[in-house]
Order: structure tokens, then sequence, then C-alpha cells
DNA sequence: TTGATGACTTGAT
DNA sequence: CATCAAGCCATCA
């Protein structure tokens, strides 16, 4: 019994979430946790990415899901295990507007407070949906 | 089957 | 302010 059907409609929520991301804006993986209702499997929220199909005939694939656009808390790309993916991403995100810096030890920076999506999830400021 | 790894985060030292 | 440790759960060996 490989893949439960809570996992997929985990899958399914992430990558929603991720599609919710507005056009040249950024959020954090722990972000997409909180949003879908699980602030303590950001993770998770990675493994879902790192298995998002690129198959254009999948419901949700690389084309179609901004991935991109998901980088960890410290505001830059995570490298996973190698820099080609994630200078692809810097690529992808500066297409689209986003300033993406290169800091000395080559982590790809991105500054929040220009492409920052964090939706009414703020401590405080925050209290009326946006919808 | 178990054990280790990973596109992370938060809190404590 | 920097570093360490624990918690999460799916996937790989």
């Amino acid at each position: 019994m490989a893949r439960s059907e809570e996992a997929e409609a985990f899958f399914h929520v992430v990558y929603t979430a991720v599609q919710q991301i507005p056009y040249g804006k950024v959020t954090t993986y722990g972000h997409i946790a909180k949003l879908i209702g699980t602030p303590e499997r950001p993770r998770q929220v990675g493994i879902c990415l790192k298995h998002l199909p690129q198959d254009t005939e999948s419901r949700f694939n690389h084309d179609n899901v901004p991935w991109q656009r998901v980088i960890n808390a410290k505001g830059m790309i995570s490298p996973r295990s190698q820099p080609s993916g994630a200078r692809n991403q810097a690529a992808a995100l500066r297409t689209e507007g986003v300033t993406v810096t290169t800091s000395a030890l080559g982590e790809l920076m991105v500054d929040f407070s220009e492409c920052g999506w964090f939706p009414n999830v703020l401590p405080s400021e925050a209290e009326e949906d946006d919808d």
C-alpha cells in the first residue's frame, strides 16, 4: 500500500497552494505548510515539489505549478543536492522580475521586502480577509 | 520489513 | 548573533 490517499490529498493541496502565488512573488515552505493547515510539516511541502512530475499530461507538473516561487525561510533558494536546479530556479524567478541576489557563498537570495508573498497569516496588522 | 535521507522550520544553548 | 537538536513524513536502498 504505497501512497495513501491522505498523502495524495496533501500533494494536491500543496500544489494548489503554490499555484495561488501571484506572478513575480515568492513565499516560503513554512508559509505554504501553514496555508494548507499543516504548519508543522514544511519539509513535506518540499518533498511534494521534489516529486512534482514534469509530464505536462499530469494534473500538476513543472509547467503549471510555479514551484520556483517557493523558497526557504532564510529567503534563499535551497541548493537541494546540486546547484544546477537552484540556479535554474533563480533564472526562472529573474524572468518573472524577481530580484535574486547571489551571496559570496553562491547562495541565491531573494528579497522578501520586494517579492515576498505573505497573505493574512501575519502575527498582527492583518485581521481582514483579502478575498 | 527496517533504516537513512531530504527542495524545512522553530526553539534552545 | 551563531550553532545544535528535535519533529515531520514520503521516498530510496
